[in-house]
DNA sequence: CTATGTGAATTTATTCACAGCA
DNA sequence: TGCTGTGAATAAATTCACATAG
């Protein structure tokens, strides 16, 4: 393989893959690109394609080894060390973040919840205390480097401030909002209604 | 203008274009395609090609009209009539979406929720009845033609079966789970976690 | 003089098609 | 034979650059 920049579209394609490959383990331990691509979905050559940016995946005329494939992508993305992620925000659409059992399977863990209702800290949700907001310069001391961001929109950017002073180098933003941070800090956003908002249209 | 097909791309930006004028409207009569630009982070050029496939939005040495805009982009998206969605599965995502104020601003309405847990159907959130789930077929009659999914991941393709016979057009689906529908409905799929997983990629 | 609208140029991404390996 | 890995071909999206309108 020579050298290739790696195309943000197959960064955006490999957790996609990644779940496709967790829920066939267990039944086969090869499998081709052509049927994953059935699975998916998606074309063979884009999958052949993707995973050549990376280099020898596969064995010709067997396919790719579920196993290994899904440890391969795991290292590409960085995903084989645990992550911890704090929460910020433990209302509703944060206790549903909480309870949501598919953090695991990539390898993360909502290592701390962070709210600033008096009533809420101090309380427990899935064995996790909340702690109150100023605590998030802990984080740094913590080694926690992720964080999601759940509170009402007026707070998102003072929040956000707060994570990349406490050392977060990646957010997930769930307010309907542009937050504003250094370059070096990634973000990204899930705007819920704007994605409903292009339903409409192919209607 | 001459005919020209649509780039997906363009209508995934519409909504983002959308929201960043909701944003300045009440600020100023005109906007310049490089002050949008600005605004959003994205390029002059790209905002300017986006509107050329719907022709003639803007007024050359001035900029484009707020409100003008907001009303064209909205009718391109189908927004310009409200539209009224089901909610299916009434967790804490599911309350968590009931309670986000930014569905309005899209011009859609909750219209229905609905739910499996005995417990709370005929219960009340934000004035909404739940109801139980055998009541989707309702939808027709009620002219709801939009679903959100957020039930359990081992609910969610015979909640699409449901909702497809019950004669709805567009899902959006928070199952991490590729659901499979018939073609003629459009399904937007949020796997959130699948999100996360692209964050430790960039840090 | 300013800012749009749009062909042309460029960049990026996808798909094809096939040589070569197991 | 079956399937990968990858250059080459194609398609799609973005950016440039400028003629033209207000």
């Amino acid at each position: 393989m020579r050298y290739h920049r790696i195309p943000d579209e197959t960064i955006r394609r490999l957790p996609v893959y990644l779940r496709g490959l967790l829920f066939l383990l267990n039944q086969e331990q090869y499998i081709s690109s052509r049927n994953l691509a059935d699975f998916l979905s998606v074309r063979d050559s884009q999958i052949r394609k993707d995973f050549s940016y990376f280099g020898g995946f596969g064995t010709p005329g067997v396919g790719y080894d579920i196993r290994k494939l899904i440890r391969q992508i795991k290292k590409i993305l960085n995903l084989s060390v645990f992550h911890k992620a704090a929460l910020v925000g433990v209302g509703n659409l944060g206790s549903a973040i909480l309870a949501y059992p598919g953090f695991r399977m990539y390898g993360f863990e909502i290592a701390a919840a962070f709210d600033n209702n008096p009533k809420k800290i101090g309380g427990k949700i899935n064995n996790l205390r909340i702690e109150c907001v100023p605590f998030l310069r802990t984080l740094r001391r913590r080694k926690i480097s992720l964080a999601i961001i759940a509170v009402p929109r007026d707070a998102a950017q003072q929040t956000a401030d707060a994570l990349v002073k406490a050392g977060v180098k990646g957010i997930l933003n769930f307010s309907p909002l542009r937050i504003t941070v250094p370059k070096k800090v990634k973000v990204i956003t899930i705007d819920i209604a704007m994605e409903l908002a292009r339903l409409p249209y192919y209607i």
